[in-house]
DNA sequence: AGTATATGTTTCCAAAACCTATACTT
């Protein structure tokens, strides 16, 4: 489970499961596990833990005489923390950390895959950058001061993924993200961002007359791609806060309804350089791998009449064939239809949007509706469509 | 039974390697 989310709500159980308990003892170690024995004695200790990105920090802070020991863990792709009865420990419990109560119980590091791990002392693993959560104003100066970074010369949906810059943003995230925005998930990381900067001060021109309380609700209504990169995971903690045990059977079920496109029904995916899936809505965008197609939406395709067979389409027939489109579909992107069209009709598209969007049968959605508003321009002319 | 997939990172500069569990196909 473990993106920044996942890592703050361990901590957060942690602190709110252990923090009035006492340990004692040491770190029992499993034979297999992914990281050093744990060199820390103490009759009575405390836990306490805080999370930054997809690290997490626990700090072993014994009750009288002796040093305390802090470790810092990652979770790799199955890692997580649960409270158990000692006598009947998880299945896969590399680290274990024993209450002092009667029968006792053990606070265990479970990791079926063991690509988690953890290392000794308090240090934060150099390189990576500040927390999308819990730093955000340091996370997005980050960024925005270092956009000639190589690392902006890939596609934006596996720059995100660079931990150096998106520490806590990992693959279901990175989906979520970008889909808010309907940004093609292969358009190069540094063009998006640069437009975001110039937006941003665009916007800060414009708004600086209005009081406080209407730039604030302006900021909230127009999230651009950084500011996403925060809330979004703030949505997961939110979302799962009430369900804090990891093994609470409802957990999975809430997570599955709060996605929107990874994985869901009907949205498109494909492999990113690296070999991880995107899953997205619309344009895939220019960087994608060999310049294949997206994959097909998984969902029942909707009816497009004759739409994508006949070449001679005038302008306005499929205009009003775009409008019962829009009318038949939720939220529709430019993208979205054109993927189902072959691409000598691409140009004539637009031009039917263009038209749907500025006249007044547009049905009141011509508002954000099928691009957003803070991508657009670049969208329709970046890529010819 | 075998295959493909998975919320991550490292080692090296792309793709394999590290692992187990689960779902789905012969």
């Amino acid at each position: 489970m473990p993106e920044g989310p996942e890592l703050a709500l361990a901590g957060r159980y942690i602190n709110e499961a252990c923090g009035g308990l006492v340990f004692s003892g040491g770190a029992e170690r499993s034979a297999v596990g992914r990281g050093p024995e744990v060199p820390f004695r103490s009759e009575a200790y405390r836990l306490g833990a805080a999370a930054r990105g997809k690290e997490l920090r626990l700090r072993l802070e014994p009750l009288g005489p002796g040093s305390p020991q802090a470790l810092v863990f990652r979770f790799g792709m199955s890692g997580g923390f649960r409270l158990r009865p000692a006598a009947s420990p998880p299945r896969h419990a590399h680290l274990r950390f024993l209450t002092r109560e009667s029968p006792p119980r053990a606070l265990c590091f479970v990791d079926a895959r063991r690509f988690g791990s953890w290392r000794l002392g308090d240090a934060w693993q150099p390189g990576r950058g500040p927390c999308v959560l819990s730093e955000y104003q340091a996370f997005r100066e980050n960024v925005l001061k270092n956009l000639d970074d190589k690392a902006f010369d890939k596609p934006i949906c596996e720059a995100l993924l660079n931990q150096k810059y998106f520490n806590g943003i990992g693959n279901y995230l990175r989906a979520e993200i970008l889909y808010r925005l309907k940004i093609p998930p292969f358009e190069k990381a540094r063009t998006v961002l640069e437009a975001l900067k110039q937006q941003e001060q665009e916007r800060r021109k414009k708004n600086s007359s209005l009081p406080p309380s209407k730039k604030l609700k302006l900021k909230r209504d127009n999230p651009d791609l950084l500011e996403l990169c925060h809330t979004v995971p703030m949505e997961v903690v939110a979302a799962e806060k009430n369900l804090l045990d990891p093994d609470h059977a409802d957990n999975h079920t809430a997570f599955k309804n709060w996605l929107q496109c990874y994985g869901v029904p009907g949205m498109s995916s494909l492999r990113d350089h690296n070999g991880r899936t995107i899953w997205f809505q619309g344009e895939p965008g220019p960087m994608v791998p060999g310049g294949e197609c997206p994959l097909l939406p998984t969902g029942p395709a909707p009816a497009l009449g004759g739409l994508e067979e006949e070449e001679n389409h005038s302008q306005a027939l499929l205009g009003r064939q775009l409008l019962q489109l829009l009318g038949a579909l939720r939220p529709v992107a430019l993208g979205d239809v054109a993927c189902w069209l072959p691409p000598s009709t691409h140009w004539v598209l637009f031009q039917a949007c263009s038209h749907v969007l500025s006249s007044p049968e547009g049905g009141g959605r011509g508002e954000g509706a099928p691009l957003s508003p803070s991508y657009s321009p670049h969208c329709l002319n970046g890529h010819g469509l």
